[in-house]
DNA sequence: AGCCTCTGCACAATCGTTTGTGCTCTCCCT
DNA sequence: AGGGAGAGCACAAACGATTGTGCAGAGGCT
């Protein structure tokens, strides 16, 4: 660590001046702290000749502000997650902050690691994804006065200011689309049920299907995580069980790539054979054999929106008033879905 | 930052000890500085009690060391670099360590800034993915001792560690099949000269067709940016200016994206009026209106390898003697690739 | 000449840990 | 009883920066 060598007694050594006085001319404080321009400049040439690099360490523990954000993710390489990160990212970057990033691995356990491991660090303020499955640690969190946001996954019974998308609406019309088409019988692959994007997206259907005087069922809904294999093998048990469904409603990505696997394998075609329509956009979902319709979650307001809160708590030190906050998704109709066969 | 309130004088204090004697009772050092179990105890209980959570901040200044790994991309939305950020997150959590992460967004003076801040954070060891255009602030680096690795682009001239695709090979591959299908002049659209990704692409490129004993042309080389837009232009200029064209070499998916919207405009089919394949893996690639063939960086093993790589700079105090990893690529045959119309 | 004011800086405390050293008991031995 | 050893802990100095306060000298005023 040669990086760390020269301090500021080396400055001041090199300038012939006290520690102090270095400090206070590098911090441009010359003038209140009645340095003159000439011992000033001597320091800061001394801190140039010398490659001064002030310790953040030092500098944190003193002021008690460590500069830092922490952002926890249940896996930074989903787009999702690394979308949030990014615009956190640039949100810290613009006020001279920095981030560290933790990756929970979708586990709870790490979750809870990781948040301690971050505080400890003290950041000055959080964005958490949860990973959704239970929330007591984070009850605790709500309860100490340090500012964060939750992102995608929020609790009801959490009081930490959530952004999410508004994943009923856009359920909504889905569903509403795919009555219009025809559809009756229309099949949920969902992910990580308990979670709040997940039961407000079957809530979304199952207002859409009652509007159209049509009824839910539980047994069309499958699925139990936000995976690849989730969506190829509660896509088999569907096609199995329920020969008469003519529309998949997948709930993200992975769980579509699923689905198709599945379909591909048992020679059905999208849209002819059945209608498919996913939660996620993706920039290759208009040159798909068959181009997706998607619901297209708008991931960079999404982290802007929770980096803005999380400014504005930090900020005033107060948690704003509004805690759910939903953002608009934007449904894409693509050719994907088809009427009924 | 109510969370950083209770410090070890508190915890002290509450067990009735000095500071000194409770940091070694927590630190498991209490037999050898002959602590009483005794007082152990009753510190570990007001330790509890107290919620106390050593400050990273005052640790590190002690200690010297940060706990701190800085890993710097360019943008964390795209998934290379996310999958990479999150091989080093995890490698730096099995070894205690927090990851900084930094988004150079995709400009070298963001890069130069954001490696001084971190430095100034005292990290014990980067990661760096350089934007690439330049490389004397990485020489300043290489010749600091601080542990670096450098991946995706390297520069000849600077004396880093580095971790890279296996990207001659790949484009090897690619042409030498496209050659193979009966393609005599095959277009490439490029990403940013200059880059080491992007040289090395093409020698492979010019390397097959030399062995096949065709003569490399600049002119079927087009683009200037990792980027959907400049993949449409170049693809348009190029089909424009070299009508016979009968096959398409993509150096990234953001290009091949574009290239595709150019090519739906033009009412060109794949692979039937022309061959397509890019380089990048993706999941849907398989689904697409036309399968596309692809090279797939191992990114996974990409971010690992200079995750080891830098613990053991780490560990060791010393830079490895090779300096170059390649990474092989894997080549994905689908059916974009077709005989010459 | 004596006092005051202003300039220009140095001294020292502080943030929360870690760690080398020193001090005070107790107990045992002779 | 006096000396030595060991046990059990406290004291204090660091780490590198920031910041309140003190102090010396120069100059002006009466």
């Amino acid at each position: 660590m040669a990086a760390g060598a020269v301090t500021l007694r080396h400055v001041a050594d090199a300038a012939g001046v006290s520690v102090s006085t270095a400090s206070r001319a590098l911090a441009g404080k010359a003038r209140q702290y009645r340095i003159s321009s000439q011992t000033e400049r001597s320091v800061r040439q001394a801190a140039d000749r010398l490659g001064f690099r002030p310790s953040h360490v030092a500098r944190s523990l003193r002021s008690q502000k460590s500069g830092l954000l922490g952002v926890l993710v249940p896996d930074v390489a989903n787009p999702f997650f690394s979308a949030v990160a990014r615009e956190v990212t640039a949100a810290a970057d613009a006020r001279g902050l920095s981030v560290l990033l933790a990756d929970s691995r979708e586990t709870t356990g790490n979750e809870v690691t990781l948040l301690e491991q971050l505080q400890s660090r003290q950041v000055e303020g959080l964005v958490i994804c949860p990973v959704g499955d239970e929330g007591e640690h984070l009850k605790q969190l709500a309860d100490s006065n340090i500012p964060a946001v939750l992102v995608d996954r929020g609790f009801a019974d959490v009081r930490l200011t959530t952004v999410t998308t508004d994943h009923r609406a856009g359920a909504y019309e889905v569903t509403r689309t795919l009555i219009e088409h025809g559809h009756r019988t229309i099949g949920c692959l969902q992910g990580r049920p308990g979670t709040l994007p997940n039961e407000e997206r079957i809530a979304g259907c199952r207002d859409a299907l009652r509007d159209a005087g049509l009824t839910f069922s539980r047994r069309l809904v499958r699925g139990d995580r936000f995976s690849e294999e989730s969506g190829y093998e509660s896509c088999r048990a569907l096609l199995d069980e329920v020969p008469d469904v003519t529309a998949l409603f997948t709930f993200s990505n992975q769980i579509a790539l699923g689905a198709l696997r599945a379909l591909q394998e048992r020679g059905l075609s999208v849209p002819d054979d059945l209608s498919l329509v996913t939660f996620d956009d993706h920039p290759f979902a208009g040159f798909l054999a068959a181009p997706l319709s998607t619901v297209r979650q708008d991931v960079a307001r999404i982290g802007r929106t929770a980096a803005e809160l999380l400014m504005e708590q930090i900020q005033t030190g107060r948690r704003p008033r509004r805690r759910l906050h939903r953002i608009p998704a934007e449904f894409v109709l693509r050719t994907s879905i088809g009427p009924r066969p």
